[in-house]
DNA sequence: CTGTTAGCGCTTTCAA
DNA sequence: TTGAAAGCGCTAACAG
């Protein structure tokens, strides 16, 4: 399919009859030079289609052509509106974003930071997602080691010791936004669903949780809490499993699930049983999808500024600012809790 | 971030006190070398985490370090979805992916061939979405022109005097099957909700329903038909538009929605104009996203084959068949209808 | 088995 | 204004 020999800047230039320095010059469009031959070169350089090649150039100039962006996957709607938001900026910036899929091997990251430091994208761009290992080098190491060899920005928690250019959504604030939403509205048992607490984001939340139903005097340490993770699936058994735990008055009479998707599952799993949401049990979601309005009924839910965060990001990693030390720039977003319908507000404050 | 200056196989070549050549050879473990100094490179380099870049490298093999995949976007959970196969295989081949995001600008792809042929990526899979377009070079001079600089693959229909591999879903097929299943049930005024003829997939997917209908002597003229587009909103408005046109007996008791997406607006609608589904209009969506099963009712929705197409057009892209003349290679699959709630299969067949 | 050398396709001094 | 030439970081052919 490809010709046996793909045209290059030589080629160009034996048919305009000029060195390749000139055609360079032409199709980069440098001063001092004759627009006279200047035209010529791009006249024969759009009869063959010609364009430098970027990889070859930048080999050059020492500098990639594309950036990169690591997460654990792509297919949940939170990392790919991440991806899709960070893809247009880096584009618009003249890179393209290749997509790095967290490698947890055993090795502990071994394996993925030659991946990434073989293929040299002109700086990262790291989501959540890396947890810590046992085995190899550390999160922390891993991150050192790669920014030897370009820049770092981290969409989520500072690593301590990383000086790098933070960008985080604070969702400590976010658990505390929705408990006090919930709790405004007559909530005292309000339970938490889905999540691993290996992962920061799940811990970051809970303590935020804990922080504001403790504020409110309402009791924690029996407060149902059912981890699992992150999928559909999960809110599906996990309210199952919380409703048979506890008996019908000391059921939670509200759920924060760790994401939409959860919320999804529970809610599906509480039509399947008969309880209506939410007038027999509130929910509320985090994330704020594309979906989430279209559930029944429509979901409430934290926005997480995605799309805000992953510009943010972006910004600092094509430009990045001047860290002192070891300290790293960290700046946080609020998350905004959307209300819809499945938090009950349209039913006001209750006794529950 | 990034040091002042990357180190380079040379700095390892100094450090181990042998030749570049040595250490290349030591890093790629080629054989005719004494294990003793490929020993003392690889620690050297393991020492700094040093890899040899592969966009260097690759200059000189003259073979790219990305495959490239275009698509008019990828928050769409179709597109999300090929995305994902295809990054899975290509990395599992060595490369890196890159998402080209159509360019379908008032020159005519003139800009999006532009990029393409900078980055070189070393070949691409082309999903729907591109259109005819007036001006500038047409679809088929883009492919023609890209193919002189890589291989390209098609995931869709193909393209008429282009050889190249092409993976396409039967969606006329798809189509008919979902006529064929709501006939049984008893439907007979069907319609058609959603998406837009200027792309291929709609007017294939409208030829096939077209083509069942008469089959079954149904009346196709005045068949409902509601173009609109691809988002949920679609379905908002184009479900409501539907019905307000015909009078009550006129109705259609069936939708076939152009995906998923858009079948959820419509359901969303339905359920705020209080009309049940299944009960007063049974809903067939396309795509089986993973959020198909929690719409309620659950959708009943054409599963597109998206992994296997995706897997398959990037095996042809990393393993061009020989191709002759400038016949395209096509390679069909055929959908799968998955049988949920929403097109009222568990209600029986009905006299409607 | 190892080092020297010639590029890969391009940009960029440096002279002319 | 232009061309010759020196690399960018690396691989591979070729001697030794």
């Amino acid at each position: 399919m490809a010709e046996a020999r793909c045209i290059t800047i030589f080629d160009i230039a034996r048919e305009a009859e000029v060195s390749i320095a000139t055609v360079s010059r032409a199709l980069s469009d440098s001063p001092n030079q004759s627009s006279k031959k200047q035209r010529k070169v791009i006249e024969i350089a759009r009869k063959y289609n010609f364009r430098p090649s970027l990889p070859a150039g930048g080999l050059n100039r020492g500098k990639a052509g594309s950036l990169g962006i690591i997460m654990p996957e792509i297919l949940h709607p939170f990392y790919c509106g991440v991806f899709n938001t960070a893809e247009i900026e880096a584009r618009s910036a003249g890179y393209s974003l290749v997509f790095y899929r967290i490698l947890d091997d055993s090795q502990g990251y071994q394996a993925f930071l030659d991946l990434l430091i073989r293929e040299r994208p002109g700086g990262v761009l790291m989501t959540g997602g890396l947890v810590e290992n046992s085995k190899g080098p550390s999160r922390f190491e891993f991150i050192k080691h790669l920014q030897q060899y370009m820049p770092v920005v981290i969409l989520g928690q500072p690593v301590e010791g990383i000086a790098c250019s933070c960008v985080t959504v604070d969702l400590a604030e976010g658990a505390r936004m929705s408990v006090r939403h919930l709790h405004a509205l007559g909530h005292r048992r309000i339970a938490l669903l889905g999540g691993d607490p290996i992962n920061r984001s799940s811990s970051e939340r809970e303590a935020g949780f804990v922080d504001e139903m403790l504020r409110f005097g309402l009791p924690v340490d029996d407060a149902p809490r059912c981890e699992g993770s992150y999928a559909p699936i999960d809110g599906e058994a996990g309210i199952l499993k919380m409703l048979r735990r506890f008996p019908r008055e000391k059921r939670p009479t509200a759920i924060l699930a760790v994401n939409d998707m959860v919320a999804i599952g529970a809610m599906r799993q509480l039509a399947r049983i008969g309880m209506r949401v939410p007038h027999d049990i509130a929910i509320v979601g985090c994330d704020n999808h594309f979906y989430s309005e279209y559930t029944s009924p429509p979901l409430t839910t934290l926005d997480l500024k995605t799309e805000q965060s992953a510009k943010l990001a972006m910004r600092y990693l094509l430009d990045p600012p001047e860290l002192s030390g070891s300290v790293a720039m960290v700046h946080r977003l609020e998350p905004e809790l959307i209300i819809r319908e499945s938090c009950g507000a349209k039913l006001g404050r209750r006794e529950l």
